[in-house]
DNA sequence: ATCCCTGGGGTAAGCGCTTACCGCGATGAC
DNA sequence: GTCATCGCGGTAAGCGCTTACCCCAGGGAT
C-alpha cells in the first residue's frame, strides 16, 4: 500500500525537509537556525515542511557537528548499602529531597538557555566512580557534582577536559563551587540556642566527614557553644550521613546505651533531624519540651512536622540555579563568571527549637458528632 | 612551549588513542565495544593508551553512529503559574517528591542498562508543550511521560515515530502506560473509613481532573461510600490539583464560608492531605479527632507527619523501575513487553484515620534539667 | 606445493547535522 | 555599458564514532 518503510517509522531527517520543500539542507538549516537572513518564500516553504513532517533535528548529529550538546551532566551521590537503612526508614535515602530540590533549581534555568540535565547517581566508593562520571561527561557539555564524588587527583585531571561546578566543596585552580553561608547560619542558629533558649549543652549530630559543608556547620557550632560556656557534644558517637536513618540510630544507640542526652541537638541537615525527632518520638521523649532539634536547609517538609523544624534556611533551588549558570558561562566563555558563589542562609524560627507555634483562629463545624469516629485512646 | 593546544584541553578522541598504540582506529573500537576478539597484545595496548590518556568515546558521535544514544527523556508536569501557591506553600510544588521518586526508579534500572535519564520538565497549557516534547524526543532514545501532559492525537503523532511509555495514563495502540491499581488501593481504603471506623460522610478531595488516577479514586470512593449507605461529598468545591496548596485552599474556602466539614477527607494523594493536615491544623481542628484525613502514595515523608498519614502506598520506585523497563523492550525489540502494566497497591494504616498510634517504650535522662529551656505554653 | 579458509587488522563509508566556500543573478558606481 | 559588490542558494567537508568490506598471513586439506 505504501511507500518503503510503511511500519517502523523513523523520525524525518534534514535531506526529507529538504526535499519536501524543494531546497537544499544547507537552506533548511540556515532558516531553522536563524543564519543569513533566507527571503521570505524560503523560510515559509521551509517551515511549512517542517510542520508537515513534524521534524525536529537529531540531537546527536547536532551535537556532533556544532560541538554543543546543550546537555549538562549531573551526579548525584546514591547511598552505598551500607549506609542505607531499613524497616520504616528502607527507602528513606531515596527521598533525597535537598539535592532534588536544587536539581529542579537548575533544570528551570538550564530550560531558558535550551539545556536539559542528564541525571547519574554515582555510588561513592564503587572502585571506577572515576570511569562512571567521565562517560558522564562525554554525553554532556560540563559537569554539576553534588557532595564530593571526586577525589582533588581526580578531579584536578577531569577538570581540565571538561567545566566542572562543584556544590558544597571548595573551589579549585580549575573548577567553580557553590554553596550556602555554613558559618553564619550556624552562628545564629546556636546563639539562639544558646543566648535566647539557654540551652546548656547542645549536640551536633554530623554528616558525612568529608562534607566540608559538615565541617563548617561543626566547627561553627562547637566555637559558638565553647565561647557562651556551654557544653558540645560531637564525636564518634555523634556521626550521622546526613539520611534521615543515620539520625535515627545515633538517637537509639544512645538511649540504648543509657547515656545522657543534651538539651539540644542540632543536625547536620533536616533530614537527619527528621530521624532524630521521629527516634525521639519513638522513645516518648518530647521536643522540645525535654530536647531540641534543629535541622538545616529547610527543605519544604520542615514546615509540615510537628513540631514544625527549626532550621536555618538555604536557598536551595537558588544553588542549583547558580551553579548552572556559572556552568553555562564556563561552557561558552571558557570562563566561569565567578570561581566562588556563596548564597546567605536565614535562620527560620519555629517550633522544634523551644519557640512557641503560631495559630490561627478557628471557625468551623463538622457535619456528623465527632463521637461516631473512634478516636484514638 | 609545549605543542599544540596546549592550554584549552580538549578531551582525546579515538585517532589519539589509535596512534598511541599504534593501531587504526578500527581496532581501538573493537576492543572497547568487545567485538570481534582482538589479540590479546592488541587489546593491552589499547587499553594502555586509553588509560593514559584518559579517554571516553565522545556520546554524540557514538550515538549518531550507532544510533542508538543511550538516553531517555523523562517530561515530568511543571505547575503553571496559576496553580502554583505563595506563603507557607511557596515553594511546595517544587518539592514533588512523588514524580522525583519516580524518576529515582528510573534511573536506578536505567544505569544497569547504561542508559541515563534525560530530564524536563514542561508546563501544560504551554503552547508549544508539542514541540517540547518533541525536541526533548530527538535528544533521546524513547520518552517516559508522567501526567497527561500531551493530548491523545499529538500523542499518537509522535509515538509513531518514538516509543513512549506513559505513567498514569492509559495505553493505546502505540504506547504503553505504567500504573497503581487505583480501584483496589481506594477500594481498601473506603471500607476502612467506612466500615472499621463507621464515617458515614466522607468527602474525596480532587486532583487534576484530566488524570484518570484522580477519576478511578473519584469513582471508587464514590461507589463504596455510597453502597454503604453513607454520604459522598465531592464536586467544584473539592476541586485540588494534587498539590499541597491545593488541599489547604479547598479547606480553607470551605472552613471561610462556613461550610460543614465531612468526618473524613480521603485526599487524591498525599501531598494533597500535607495541605490539609496543615490548614486544618492551623484552625485549630484537631485531626483524626474531629476530622480524619486520608491520602494516596505513600511518599516518605507520610509516615513523619503528625498524625502519622494513613494512606494507599503505591511502590513508587517501582512504578518508575517498572515503566523504564517496557521503556527499554520497546527500543531494544521495537514491541513493549507489556501494554499495560498495574502494580499492586497496599492500604497502610496509620494514625490520621483515626487508628491509634504505636510507641516504643523510652528509656532515657537527659544532661540538664528540663525546665532550663523555654518550653512552650 | 596449491588452494581455501579463517582470524584479525586496516580502509573507508556513512550516521544527520552545521557551515565554509563557491557561484550566480541582480544591483550600484563609474 | 562594464565591472565590482552583494544577497542568497547550493555543494561538500567535516564532527568522532561504528562497522561493512577488504586484505594479508598462517594453517589445514587436498
Amino acid at each position: 500500500m505504501a511507500g518503503i518503510r510503511d511500519t517502523a517509522n523513523t523520525p524525518p531527517t534534514i535531506y526529507d525537509v529538504a526535499r519536501a520543500a524543494g531546497l537544499s539542507i544547507a537552506s533548511v538549516s540556515r532558516v531553522l537556525n536563524g543564519q543569513r537572513n533566507p527571503r521570505e518564500e524560503t523560510r515559509e516553504r521551509v517551515l511549512q515542511a517542517v510542520a508537515e513532517l513534524g521534524f525536529a533535528p537529531d540531537g546527536a548529529a547536532r551535537a556532533l557537528s556544532a560541538r554543543l550538546k546543550e546537555v549538562v551532566g549531573v551526579a548525584v551521590r546514591r547511598a552505598s548499602l551500607v549506609e542505607a537503612g531499613e524497616g520504616v526508614f528502607a527507602d528513606e535515602d531515596e527521598s533525597l529531597q535537598f539535592p532534588d530540590m536544587i536539581n529542579r533549581g537548575m533544570e528551570v534555568v538550564a530550560q531558558r538557555r535550551g539545556f536539559d540535565l542528564l541525571i547519574r547517581s554515582v555510588e561513592v566508593g564503587d572502585h571506577d566512580t572515576g570511569k562512571r562520571i567521565l562517560s558522564l561527561a562525554r554525553k554532556s557539555d560540563g559537569l554539576i557534582l553534588h557532595d564530593r564524588l571526586l577525589d582533588p587527583a581526580q578531579l584536578a585531571r577531569l577538570s581540565r577536559q571538561v567545566p566542572i561546578v562543584t556544590l558544597a566543596g571548595v573551589p579549585t585552580e580549575t573548577t567553580a563551587n557553590v554553596r550556602g553561608d555554613n558559618r553564619a547560619g550556624m552562628r545564629d542558629l546556636a546563639r539562639h540556642l544558646v543566648r535566647d533558649h539557654g540551652y546548656r549543652t547542645v549536640a551536633y549530630l554530623a554528616g558525612h566527614a568529608d562534607s566540608p559543608d559538615n565541617l563548617a556547620r561543626h566547627e561553627t557550632l562547637e566555637a559558638e557553644v565553647t565561647a557562651a560556656g556551654g557544653t558540645f557534644l560531637a564525636g564518634p558517637d555523634w556521626h550521622g550521613n546526613y539520611m534521615a536513618v543515620g539520625g535515627a540510630r545515633v538517637i537509639d544507640k544512645l538511649i540504648d546505651a543509657r547515656a545522657a542526652l543534651p538539651r539540644a541537638i542540632a543536625c547536620a541537615n533536616d533530614q537527619t533531624a527528621l530521624g532524630v525527632m521521629s527516634a525521639l518520638a519513638a522513645r516518648g521523649i518530647d521536643v522540645p519540651g525535654q530536647v531540641a532539634v534543629c535541622g538545616f536547609d529547610d527543605i519544604p517538609v520542615a514546615r509540615h512536622l510537628r513540631p514544625q523544624l527549626t532550621t536555618v534556611r538555604q536557598p536551595i533551588q537558588e544553588l542549583g540555579a547558580t551553579a548552572f549558570e556559572i556552568l553555562h558561562s564556563m561552557i561558552s566563555n571558557g570562563e566561569p563568571a565567578s570561581r566562588e558563589v556563596v548564597l546567605p542562609t536565614r535562620l527560620i524560627l519555629r517550633e522544634s527549637c523551644g519557640c512557641p507555634p503560631e495559630m490561627a483562629p478557628p471557625a468551623w463545624r463538622t457535619a456528623e458528632p465527632v463521637a461516631e469516629g473512634r478516636p484514638r485512646p
